[in-house]
DNA sequence: TCATCATATGTTCATTTCTTCATATATTCA
DNA sequence: TGAATATATGAAGAAATGAACATATGATGA
């Protein structure tokens, strides 16, 4: 899109003031980008369970695997991805790694959408 | 995976009572799918940024397009997409359509997930 | 050190998603 | 009614995503 500037030109602004204040509180891109990555992390069914399995009790991944009927893999790609998005850690201990929630933001964020769903 | 009453008999069930109380507190299949499907449409960088304009002021179809440099179309489809879960609503005026945050869960989903971007 | 168990990672394939372009619908006004 | 404007929708192609399979890594104990 180069002709944003005849665009705008043509563009009567039809309602110019709150646009001019929209736009002012418009974060940055880079924070919205950041903002919807984050959300596209909860938005799978695989991971929101291993979430939800994860407010409950720190667990590992063979239980994980193993209570929510998924393969191994899957489980293992999947907390990686969760565990990028900082919103879980792990411990060793010896070959078992142990997951849980990285933070209580996770939970909040899960009980607001539960929110909107149950309604 | 047909296979899941044998690997069950097979896995020593490490941590059994932990698991149960998880299995129990797990809610129905189909209402994490519903989460999910929430936070999917939260995950898309157009659609946030056409949230939080909206989170700002109401505001038509038009302007969302102009102030965020997107096509109409693509505002649009996506306005569809926030309409079907019920994250925004419409009242037409004219020719021209006004959209607005549905409720505030939007606002609060939105600025938790802020919150932990912003760490 | 070797076998075994738990977990992680790489790759491939099928599916989904988003954008764009073209076109349709709806409303206003002359 | 017909032109103009605002918005909605359908279709197609490119890119992203998730699941499955094979294999690699890391830790333990014989």
């Amino acid at each position: 899109m180069d002709a944003v500037g005849d665009k705008t030109s043509e563009y009567l602004m039809a309602h110019d003031e709150i646009v001019k204040k929209v736009i002012d509180e418009q974060p940055d891109d880079e924070i919205l980008y950041d903002l919807a990555e984050l959300f596209k992390v909860f938005g799978d069914s695989t991971r929101i369970k291993i979430l939800y399995a994860l407010s409950v009790s720190e667990l590992c991944v063979g239980d994980i695997a193993q209570l929510l009927n998924l393969s191994q893999s899957s489980v293992s790609h999947q907390l990686r991805i969760l565990k990028d998005a900082k919103l879980v850690r792990f411990r060793r201990e010896g070959k078992v790694v142990f997951y849980a929630l990285d933070d209580d933001h996770v939970r909040t964020i899960i009980s607001m959408g539960m929110e909107h769903v149950e309604e």
